[in-house]
DNA sequence: AAAGAGATGGTCT
DNA sequence: GACCATCTCTTTT
């Protein structure tokens, strides 16, 4: 059952509709800052957090998936905009993406880390216990906490059904997000995509 | 606080 | 058979 205070209503806003998720991928990744990732999964426990990092990967960009054309994986890069695309990373996690762009081009925004807001208990728990500043910090690790699988690669994030959503709750993205290279890649070094949320100090 | 290495499996050449 | 859009634990400063 919910926790005090985890309650899906506590998240008021709107589901952003496909063609937000139809720009280019480096636009889209500066705009999901600040958005909140919601989780509804069949137990009923919700989770939520604010994306506070993202990276771009377009077509036309070695470090791509697409890079070199449609596969079985990358499909549903290609697919429609505002669907997830999620894939085995080091043969151990599990890394989400937005897909953006047009349908047929094929483009996403890496989600890189969320500040959970809602049910942190569970995520927590999820998490083993580990200091809640770790919580979501990372690819694999917004999957851990928000329990997103490889069975979710495809699943539409616009629909009011979806089990994950993209909500605008009215926060506005950072006017200057930090830029930095992305991580963990060998080709496309150069290219400024990784996007962060200033973070006051 | 930083650096190093192992785990582990699908995807692509 | 090489290459990973990573994480965690261990060792060293």
């Amino acid at each position: 059952m919910f926790e005090a205070g985890t309650e899906p209503q506590d998240h008021t806003g709107r589901l952003l509709p496909a063609p937000w998720f139809e720009r280019d991928a480096p636009t889209v990744a500066r705009d999901l800052l600040n958005k909140l990732l919601v989780a509804r999964l069949p137990d009923h426990e919700y989770v939520a957090g604010r994306i506070v990092e993202v990276e771009a990967y377009t077509q036309d960009d070695p470090a791509s998936h697409t890079f070199t054309g449609r596969t079985s994986r990358n499909e549903v890069m290609f697919g429609p905009p505002g669907n997830l695309y999620v894939y085995l990373s080091y043969g151990i996690h599990c890394c989400a993406n937005i897909v953006t762009g047009p349908e047929g081009d094929g483009q996403a925004v890496l989600l890189r880390a969320v500040i959970p807001e809602r049910g942190i208990n569970v995520i927590r728990s999820r998490r083993q216990n580990r200091p809640d500043r770790n919580l979501a910090d990372g690819p694999g690790k917004i999957c851990q906490a928000f329990a997103i699988a490889l069975d979710h690669n495809g699943v539409d994030l616009t629909e009011d059904s979806s089990p994950i959503q993209i909500i605008d709750d009215g926060v506005a993205a950072p006017l200057y997000p930090r830029a930095d290279p992305r991580v963990g890649i060998s080709k496309g070094v150069s290219t400024l995509w990784r996007f962060r949320t200033p973070i006051p100090r």
